[in-house]
DNA sequence: CGTGAGGTTGATCGCTTTCAACGGAGGTGG
DNA sequence: CCACCTCCGTTGAAAGCGATCAACCTCACG
């Protein structure tokens, strides 16, 4: 059992709750992670859900001889760990990465206390599920160029999400992260960013960092539905 | 606001609770679909959530230019529509399916008063997440044969949890929606099954039934990491 | 500078797709 | 009852895209 101190006061109408703040603060500890870190492994119990207060983790699996799939990356407000009761996948920093560790069973039986958080659980839950459905259709159906301009079109969602730059950004994540994210190698990454490059679509002045040159191009090549929630 | 009766009494301890039976009965409605029937489409409003009863149903995302993607197949037992207010994705009946409806709103506001199923809720979500995981290493690094062989397999361990046979089984869905499931051509889903009956690995009687001979050398060109939880 | 890891580019290979023809099972109507 | 039709599945041949193998580049760091 573990002690905490819920105040459930003037929170449901702050835009910025976070309710997972509110249980109690001395279940809860930042850690902080070098790049390539690891944070957990597949098959670890997973006694901590984890929150991202800065820096990029990614999620993936391994098969038995060594092909990676990066499941998806984990980003400043996402919350890593949700699942069973074990570890399903690997989480690496891939910067250095600050989070915040909360006992599972600490927010679990929150949840039951609170219904909101209970509801805060879930839909963080299903909208985890709808982005992992749209890069299933990346994954399953779209060329090497679509798949690029979908990541980039998707990174730079993100990050206008948090307020951020949406034409010029920092790709955090090396050639191989992004190749196993989306089902490639590294070579037809390279190759395809080049290709994007090439078409006036992007500029690389680093090899991490993007400039859209231009959006209109990249949304048609990342070839949505034309469903926009 | 819709009437309830919730009734919490000797549920939990039940291995066969399911919590949302518990919403007013005059909430639910039971409908009958034949094959090829849509369920509802991307955009819909999600006004209702389905629990299947009877039959098979296809999850499935469309490009714009008509390429298909298969999320997931939703046997009895399933919840389909789980997610936002709008639907982000099409269903269809790919066989005769009997669903049972449920208001989305009364089952959130049932999920606030009864802890017990808002956790179900949850773990619902945390599951297809777990599922969707698998599903999207198989679709972004296995080979044709191995997504096969894994998909043949996937299907055995849902039988299996049904106590249903896990040798000899049906495959309710067309080559076409398994090619459009795994990411591949009816062409290649055919030429491997082929490939599989060949090597003596699985047995097809008609295109629409399996068995499996070598359960074993399945289990191996499925590929599989080495946990099992 | 020298070194090494990450990234790019080139040439070739091979798996999956594409295009095309055929086969078989189920349904309908003469 | 059978001829015909259509849909689904299978098989073959050829094309194409991404993978593989290999060389080279570049930048950060000692």
């Amino acid at each position: 059992m573990y002690a905490q101190t819920l105040d459930t006061a003037n929170t449901i109408t702050d835009p910025n709750y976070e309710p997972w703040t509110e249980i109690s603060s001395n279940d809860q500890h930042v850690h902080e992670l070098d790049m390539n870190d690891p944070l957990f492994c597949e098959g670890d119990d997973a006694s901590f859900i984890y929150e991202v207060l800065d820096g990029v983790l990614s999620n993936y699996r391994l098969l038995a001889d060594g092909r990676r799939q990066v499941i998806s990356f984990a980003y400043p407000g996402d919350l890593v760990g949700l699942g069973g009761e074990t570890h399903h996948y690997n989480c690496d920093a891939i910067s250095s990465v600050r989070v915040r560790s909360i006992p599972r069973t600490s927010l679990l039986s929150a949840a039951r206390e609170c219904p909101e958080l209970g509801h805060k659980l879930f839909q963080m839950a299903t909208s985890e599920l709808a982005d992992m459905q749209d890069s299933y259709v990346m994954l399953g159906r779209k060329s090497a160029v679509e798949k690029i301009a979908s990541f980039l079109l998707g990174l730079a969602r993100r990050y206008e999400k948090d307020g951020m730059d949406v034409i010029a950004f920092d790709l955090p994540m090396t050639r191989s992260d992004i190749a196993d994210f989306l089902g490639l190698t590294i070579e037809t990454v390279s190759r395809n960013f080049t290709k994007l490059r090439m078409a006036g679509v992007i500029d690389l002045p680093q090899s991490s960092k993007v400039v859209v040159r231009d959006m209109l191009k990249l949304e048609e090549l990342s070839e949505e539905d034309g469903s926009t929630f």
